[in-house]
DNA sequence: TTTTATCATTGTGATATTGCAATATCACGT
DNA sequence: ACGTGATATTGCAATATCACAATGATAAAA
């Protein structure tokens, strides 16, 4: 196989997962946190940063943006990433969520 | 290549990675919420409920062991699991924490 | 218009993950 | 000891992910 069943679960693991995976990579945890220090932040200081090159940028950007934490503003030839807040705050309450429930019924 | 570079990232940045890589597949996530669920619960009850076979089911046990979710108890020749609260609070301690200081940047 | 800078996309190789069948292990009951 | 039930391990095929070189696309600058 390789791939994952989905269909075997809910929308609601889904949705955990989804948001997860994209968080289960370090260069994306640093990615997205360098983003949110830094106002004006584009591909090429995402690549100095790290120390990844710009394809492996671009697609984690690409992974990042997919679960909607991105968003993008031209200037000149320079494309500045942000984070979207209320996404964050979204992906925040998802995660949470999952982790209350488990602890409650935990308790039970 | 094929693998991630984890000595470019901080500890920080991998222990975050590490926790929600294995919270991103929805079996896992199926499978902690059925085990938080379900006081006495065993391989079998989870295979069961995800429609997974028995080893792959045994495989993503060992991926939530890995970073410290899982109890286990024997009865007789039957394998009880639990989540160790602790290890929850800690992965949940840390993954929130990601999020806040996230959160708090953008608003600079 | 040509060059340069920035970023995305494509193609490719290496490795990791997912899932299952077959098998091994281990404890219990007979 | 033997069979049974529960779980882990092994081996394998299919797919996904990670990383980068090469290339493409676009817009400012020369």
């Amino acid at each position: 196989m390789g791939f994952s069943k989905r269909q075997l679960f809910n929308a609601s693991q889904n949705q955990v997962a989804s948001f997860t995976k994209v968080l289960g990579h370090p260069a994306r945890i640093a990615m997205i946190q360098h983003i949110s220090e830094n106002k004006d932040c584009n591909c090429n200081a995402l690549v100095e940063k790290t120390g990844l090159s710009q394809p492996t940028i671009s697609q984690h950007l690409g992974e990042i943006r997919k679960i909607g934490l991105l968003k993008q503003k031209v200037k000149g030839k320079n494309l500045f990433y942000s984070i979207d807040l209320d996404q964050l705050n979204e992906c925040r309450r998802v995660v949470n969520d999952f982790f209350v429930k488990t602890q409650v019924n935990c308790n039970k």
